[in-house]
This record gives structure tokens, sequence and C-alpha cells, in this order.
DNA sequence: AGAATAGTGTCTCTTAGACAGTATTTT
DNA sequence: AAAATACTGTCTAAGAGACACTATTCT
């Protein structure tokens, strides 16, 4: 069966992208609700961002994911991995599709209150964990929970969370996005250690003020690359805060 | 532009799988050669085995990629995973298209030295880093790379070495797997308290016998998936085995 | 002074790494 | 007995985790 002609059938071919922020101290996920056109897969349903790959305007699966990224939240170049593809017969009803999802990391800085509605669609920030229990349209729930076991896999033995906040932060910030992907909280003494031995950060000549001793203000060494450390953040035994109540 | 007919231009779409097996201690993959028919691009090249998705015949992404392993091998289910997908305007000749890549373990029992031709097409074990030099067809240099990079990254902390031996095997025989892939030797006594510390495998009451002390069989506790260590393998300085010469 | 958060020092425990030593088979 | 590989024990060093202690600001 030599087909030099590829005038076979070929499966619809779309690109999705998992953009994550930090709303409100909570790891949120960007949904777009999807229209009610006769015809259209899964109408008023909560979905990922994405869309058909555009052969003429997408010079590949990156630049696609990258446009998708700046149509809904005007953030050029921030964290983005690929994170898979999925495809099959039955996940969309208008036949065999493949879906490439790539998954973002937005710097706490821009504007994450923007992205109401594009193109038509409402777009929404809803907490990550809110966003598994909502019935999104296709097999989106299982990408996004692809993309938060990969992202909490990851945080585990990266500086990704870095890449949720503003350009200069304290180590204080950096610990608690650590904790807040995590879901757990971290040992002071020994994240500062790792984190300054594992060269991630490099000082910068101001300091945060506030209604206590001010703390060193730090940014990535190399915000181009995420780093890996050797071995992963420990078990950390939570300690119970010293709760007031 | 709201194409509820779907027409437009769609990528061409494939499956490629990196296979890779142990052939005389060496990490090897399987190739094949690109035949020379008018309009086949990359004539006479070797390139990963794959090729387009027959929508009518493989269910999912990972049914397409069994086949695939099949049609080469004959072995049904060894390890798979999927790799990544490469897609852009530039890769084929032919047009946009999108390969999703996978790799596969192969056991060492099973009979690699099957695959000489078939569909019309040579097939040869190659050296990993052989193949990497051999000016693969499309970008499957590319892709064979980051196949590696993910197996070597990997083997630091998984238990995916133990796929490229046979059902029974020893401690002996797993630590060779590991150091074959990572390039470089471990120490005995940390490497055999680890595995067996992370319940990695459970013996089977059998021995291999040789011109020396018998050795204990072991078996993967869960063949099925595969075990993630808490922390890496350490850095390993090499000790020099006492050379004769 | 007190509150609040930033940042450090010290002790313990686990584990990797080095390497020597013991064990059990065949020849 | 010698050869060969299997397997274990012991010491050391590095790092994680726990936690208390010191530091520096604002009110």
């Amino acid at each position: 069966m030599k087909s030099a002609s590829l005038s076979f059938p070929k499966p619809l071919t779309s690109v999705d992208v998992v953009i994550f922020a930090m709303r409100n101290d909570v790891l949120s996920v960007l949904l777009v609700q999807r229209g009610a056109d006769p015809g259209e897969p899964f109408p008023h349903r909560w979905a990922l961002p994405g869309g058909f790959i555009d052969i003429d305007r997408d010079a590949d699966l990156a630049a696609c994911a990258r446009r998708r990224l700046i149509e809904k939240t005007g953030v050029a170049s921030p964290y983005l991995e690929q994170l898979g593809s999925w495809g099959g017969a039955q996940r969309d009803p208008r036949g065999w599709s493949v879906t490439h999802a790539y998954f973002a990391l937005l710097p706490n800085a821009v504007p994450t209150d923007a992205a109401p509605k594009h193109g038509g669609n409402h777009a929404r920030w809803y907490a990550a964990n809110d966003a598994l229990a909502l019935a999104l349209a296709f097999d989106h729930v299982m990408i996004l929970n692809a993309a938060l076991e990969r992202l909490r896999a990851k945080v585990e033995y990266t500086s990704l969370p870095a890449y949720l906040l503003p350009e200069e932060f304290t180590l204080g910030d950096l610990q608690q996005s650590y904790e807040r992907v995590l879901g757990r909280s971290l040992e002071k003494s020994a994240f500062r250690t790792r984190v300054l031995a594992a060269k991630l950060v490099k000082s910068v000549p101001r300091v945060r003020l506030g209604s206590n001793r001010p703390a060193q203000l730090y940014r990535l060494r190399q915000p181009d690359q995420p780093l890996y450390f050797a071995r992963t953040l420990g078990t950390a035994r939570t300690r119970m805060k010293k709760a007031t109540g």
C-alpha cells in the first residue's frame, strides 16, 4: 500500500495548552468555554484553550502553542513545555483526532486578570483542583490531570516553581511557590541551603521591606532553562504551624 | 473562521518507534532502510521504524505504535513509552507533518536477531551511538537523540534497565544493564542495597550456576509498571577495574 | 519592648561511596 | 588449592530534616 498520493484520510490535528498561574496563592489554570454553533462538539463545556493547527501560519507545533498562548494571555514567552499527545478514534465525535498538549507557567506579575473573552469565547481562571472536577470537553480532564502530575513530579527536582513568580523574588516567595504547588510545607533551612547550593538564584542589590526584617531579593541565574537538582526535595515531615486556635 | 466542515488541510500524521535492546552487551536500536520509489523522500536512508496512522486500523496512538513494533519485532507488549511529538512545515518535503515518537525496551530474551526484512524494507540493529552519526531520514537523529537522553536520564532514578533483561536475572545482570545504559560503572554494594531496599525485585527459588558461587535469580516485583527511586543513583566515582594489562 | 519575618547554627539520621572481607561454587 | 564471581560488613562523608537561635526591620 504505497500511497505516494497522500490522499488517504488524515486525523484532525490540534494543539491545547494548559496554562498555569498562581492566583490568590492558589495554583490555577485558564479554561475557555466552548461555543454552541451547530456541529460544535461539547457546546458550553469548559475546555483547555487550543485549536486546530493552521499549516499556513504555524511553523511548527511549539509555534502553534505559543500562538494560542499569546491569543489568550498576551504573554509571549513564559515557560512552555511539551506535555504529550492524545489521539484516537473516540476522543472527538467529528472523527479520529490528535491533540498535542503543552503546559505553560505564567509569572505572577503579568495581567492574569486579563483574558476575559477572546475570539468570542469566555475565558476563566479556575483553581487547578476545582477544574479537575468540571466535566471538561473531550479528554481534557485527562490532559489536565497529566499536566498536574507532571508539574508536581517535576517540582520535586527542578526549579519550575520559580517561573510562577515575578522576575525578582525573595527566598520566602520561592519556598511558598514550591509549597503551593506541592501541597505540603517544606523545611526552611534545608530549602534555603539547597536552593543556594544549587546556584539556582543570584541575589540582586535590593531588598523587600515590610513590617519585619528586610528580605534579600533574588532572580533566576538562568531564566532561559530550568535547573534540575541532583536529588529530590526530601520527604519533609510537615511540621504543624503554631496555630493560634 | 468557524470550520464545521473540517475540510481545511491537515498535517500528515505518523508514529515512529525507537526500539532499544541490548545486543552483545551494547545498547542498540532498530533501524529500517527507506525505499526508493519515486516520490519517496530520503530514499535509501536509514530511519526509525514507523509510518502514517491508519485511522481504520489504529484505535489510538499507542495502538499504532504497538502495531509498528509487532510488525518489526514480533514482540507484543514490551515496555513502551511516549517520547514526544515533532511537527512542522519543514521536516517532510511532502508537507506539514507531525510524528509521534515512542520508545520501547525489548527484553534480552526475544529473537532480536529477527526483523531481517519486513514489508520489503531492510531492518538492522545499530549500536545506539553509531546510529546517531548515520544521517538518518527526516529529523530522526533528533528524535533518536531525545530518546537516548530520556532513557539515560530516567535510568538514574527508575527501574527501566530491567526491561532490557529476560524475565529472570541476577543482581549482577541488573547492575550490568544499568552500567551499559549509563556508560559508567556503579558501586556493587550500594547498588544492591538500593535495589533491594526499593523492593524493585523479588527472588525466585532458583540460582544461576557458573564456575563460581551460584547467583540468586530475581524477577521484577511489578513488571507492568516501572519503579521510581526517591533519589538518584549517586555520582559513582568510577573505580578502575584491576586491569591485567 | 513586641511583633513579625529573615536568616543561621547545630545536632541527628539516613544513605551513598569506598573498599575490604567472607562465601560458595567449578576446575 | 586456585580461580572466579556472589554477597556482606564497616567506615566515612554529605546531605536532609528538625528545631532552636540570632538578626533586623516596623509599630
